[in-house]
DNA sequence: GTAATTTGTCATTGT
DNA sequence: ATACAATGACAAATT
């Protein structure tokens, strides 16, 4: 029975269900037309407010097993979402309003208002404990929140339907329930959350797991998923990629309490932080690549060089060994006034600036040459 | 189980 | 003053 009852709710809070009816502006184009014509619809919007008819928290967790609460607790123990109850639920912030003004436009939804169409509900107290009600079986799962069964009178539920986005309502609402083991405490009641703030909203898609997390593997990030808790008529796309002045005005239409409109630009700020990051990372690589072309480039530049510089060298060679057998040849040639070679060991071929060429004594060269290479030693020391 | 890589986020700086 | 882009550093997720 217990068992069955578990596998229920499994079913009927399905993410997958709530996925699928997940409104997906972010296929959708002329985005920034669609942000003014959704922010005119959705300042005029309006929800149906509704009689609770839901069953007390006490008869649910009637119902249950300790095992069962257990069981259904153990699904997650983020406390990411606790924090954005507790956000949600902040004094000051008034479900009715923000869901009145938050609730999508019908033709964005793309679901009926008929009042037939399956609803689902959930109630916000005072304290901040939800009740939830599917319109048909409806179960406050105040109890849930804590273990030992405990549960509190809420006389005065503000009790919100939400016509259309049944699933994911149902989904994030339970999935609150099931994580939020102190969500009907005052924040001030709250257990300390033994996790940085800052570790907190680093929390991954796949931590968040009791965000929207389908049974295929789509999935929400955590951002996403907070923009879904608070109803937000934008998706995290839009909220990032709307101009400037569309943002302000959506901020300063809907009324939003400091809280809200700081989530709101702290989403901005991280979705346009992401894309810049992709880019920085985009661009850091092509750099490298560059770089690594460049080098390539470089490597193949010298190859060619030293190519170069040995073809120089061997045709310098070559010219040498030529310039000497014509030395030889000439000097081979030349003979003195007795008409006798002269000895290449005494002699050498002279060639003056001014293009004359004498046979001299090769002292007289050295001689000639010494000073010369004196100096050039000198100015090399100096 | 570990190391390397990828990704999202924050803090800071510059435009 | 404000919004935003760029980027280093960090932590968590993924491979």
């Amino acid at each position: 029975m217990n068992t069955y009852l578990t596998q229920t709710l499994h079913h009927c809070f399905s993410p997958h269900n709530a996925m699928l009816l997940r409104t997906d502006y972010s296929t959708q184009t002329s985005s920034e037309t669609r942000h003014l014509q959704r922010q005119e619809s959705f300042s005029q919007s309006s929800c149906n407010i509704t009689n609770p008819e839901s069953l007390h928290g006490s008869n649910l967790t009637a119902l249950l097993s300790a095992a069962d609460i257990r069981n259904l607790m153990t699904h997650d123990d983020n406390f990411d979402e606790i924090k954005l109850m507790s956000l949600a639920l902040e004094n000051g912030f008034n479900a009715i309003e923000v869901s009145q003004q938050f609730e999508e436009p019908v033709s964005d939804s793309g679901l009926s208002l008929n009042p037939s169409h399956s609803t689902v509900s959930y109630s916000v107290s005072s304290e901040g404990a939800v009740e939830y009600s599917n319109g048909v079986k409806s179960a406050s799962l105040l109890g849930l929140g804590t273990v030992g069964g405990h549960c509190q009178e809420h006389p005065n539920y503000s009790h919100v339907e939400y016509p259309g986005d049944a699933e994911c309502s149902r989904e994030t609402t339970l999935q609150q329930f099931l994580h939020n083991y102190t969500y009907n405490q005052l924040p001030s009641q709250a257990a300390p959350v033994p996790v940085h703030h800052h570790q907190m909203w680093m929390k991954r898609p796949n931590e968040v797991k009791d965000g929207c997390y389908n049974s295929t593997d789509a999935k929400l990030s955590s951002d996403e998923y907070r923009a879904k808790a608070l109803r937000l008529p934008f998706s995290v796309d839009e909220i990032v990629s709307m101009p400037v002045d569309s943002f302000n005005a959506m901020i300063s239409k809907n009324h939003l309490t400091d809280t809200q409109a700081s989530l709101l630009r702290d989403i901005r700020r991280r979705g346009k932080n992401k894309v810049a990051a992709q880019n920085c990372r985009k661009r850091k690589m092509n750099a490298i690549l560059n770089l690594e072309e460049d080098v390539c480039n470089l490597q193949t530049q010298k190859e060619s060089l030293k190519k170069e510089h040995s073809q120089c060298s061997r045709s310098i060679s070559q010219m040498k060994q030529k310039l000497n057998n014509l030395y030889r040849d000439i000097f081979s040639r030349l003979k003195d006034d007795q008409g006798r070679p002269f000895n290449p060991c005494q002699y050498v071929i002279h060639c003056s600036s001014n293009g004359s060429v004498f046979v001299i004594p090769k002292q007289l060269v050295k001689s000639e040459q010494k000073p010369n290479n004196e100096k050039e030693q000198k100015q090399k020391d100096g």
